[in-house]
DNA sequence: GCAAAAGTGTTGAACTTACACCCATGT
DNA sequence: ACATGGGTGTAAGTTCAACACTTTTGC
């Protein structure tokens, strides 16, 4: 018997994987330079192509991990991208992923075949096919998501300090925040745990680390509470 | 020469489309009767696969009218759902879409090759797949949506009462809205002109109609407002 | 002792929420 | 005249935004 979709068009998925980095001063991107034809050696997200086994999640983790051998990572899917003349080589459906690193966790002492680079948010090179637009939809969505959700923590190391997390959303959203009010607003959630220790990396005079705590956080979210920034 | 993704898998790529319908009343979403196996009688998503020489958006459309009838509707693509045994028939990629219609627009009058039937929102009955999940996601991005933009209009008539737009916020929210504070936020906006003439049709005494001015929407988002209400 | 970043409170403005009565009309 | 849904304003509470000085410490 004739298998039911059998007269349908079949289509390569791809994921392309936006990956987002923090260094305790700058939104960073990692790009890598596309090392096959066509468009071989210009500025490209990491991508891949889905295999038949996999779901689409485990598969932008799979890349993810090709480029930065990091697992674990924070990764929430975007949109698809299909177009019939998007890939130059032929038609692709482009399913996109943003990952959140904490460029601690990541050392450039991983090799992998990919070469990373990382890019200033806002100097992003032109990218190939609609890359560049891809981009601009998952920082809006980051933007989003980070008024919502303790999602900016996912980009800074476990301990950290205060003036740290305020750099972070001043990265993140590209503008200048109040400090008073900006610690105001944080603390007032109570998922943050304040240490006895210090960061002195910074200043003089030290600033204390804190912890996102996990646990309050989903009781909060249970109650149905909602993170505007 | 091989084509650089020949060795990469391919597969079946789907649309399915929620379709949310108020009728003055009710929110309200169109389902079909699944007529071919597997799960052939079930209720379903109206869907159909993505062909070769179509875009995804195109593809919606195309499914949409295939049920209705309709042009020129609302789609908003929603996810993607790919997990490998998502369709029991095989292996299928399927993107959502959802869309909204007002129910003045659809008549029963058009004979698609398919019968819809609409459900009550908080009605919906056991879907094939993951159906279920793909309209609850569709309904918390509808309500997302309609927070920051005039998105619940298109699912009145043109012409429309304050009372009726009230009654459609609170089908999406499931929730009562103050009638005061809700005409004074969505007048506040300035997008809706009031007209002369009167809706008798829900009371004795009738309510003004009023209309979306779209340019003046156009002007706001310019400026960056945002309509939350 | 000074430079550099961390930390801390208050006040006015804007917005949100709660709430009750009169109006116009068809029957 | 009455029943039905349409239309309107205000006051209290809450949240947001603006703003400047003191503290700690390494050099």
């Amino acid at each position: 018997m004739l298998h039911p979709y059998s007269k349908h068009d079949q289509h390569y998925v791809a994921l392309d994987v936006i990956i987002f980095g923090f260094d305790r001063e700058k939104l960073r991107l990692l790009l890598i330079e596309r090392d096959f034809h066509p468009e071989k050696g210009k500025w490209s997200l990491m991508g891949g192509f889905l295999g038949k086994d996999e779901n689409p999640d485990q598969a932008a983790a799979r890349v993810l991990e090709e480029l930065t051998g990091l697992t674990g990572i924070y990764l929430e899917q975007l949109a698809v991208y299909g177009d019939v003349n998007r890939d130059t080589a032929g038609r692709v459906i482009s399913i996109t992923y943003y990952a959140l690193i904490n460029s601690e966790n990541f050392n450039n002492s991983y090799h992998s075949e990919y070469k990373g680079t990382w890019f200033v948010i806002n100097q992003v090179p032109e990218l190939i096919f609609d890359h560049n637009i891809m981009v601009d939809k998952a920082l809006r969505r980051l933007r989003r998501r980070c008024r919502t959700q303790p999602v900016g923590l996912e980009l800074l190391p476990e301990k950290f300090t205060l003036p740290q997390l305020l750099r972070l959303y001043e990265a993140i959203y590209q503008q200048e925040f109040d400090k008073r009010n900006f610690r105001k607003k944080i603390l007032s959630f109570g998922v943050l745990k304040k240490l006895e220790e210090k960061d002195k990396e910074g200043s003089r005079k030290g600033a204390f680390l804190y912890q996102f705590e996990k646990e309050k956080y989903a009781e909060m979210i249970e109650k149905g509470v909602q993170f505007e920034i």
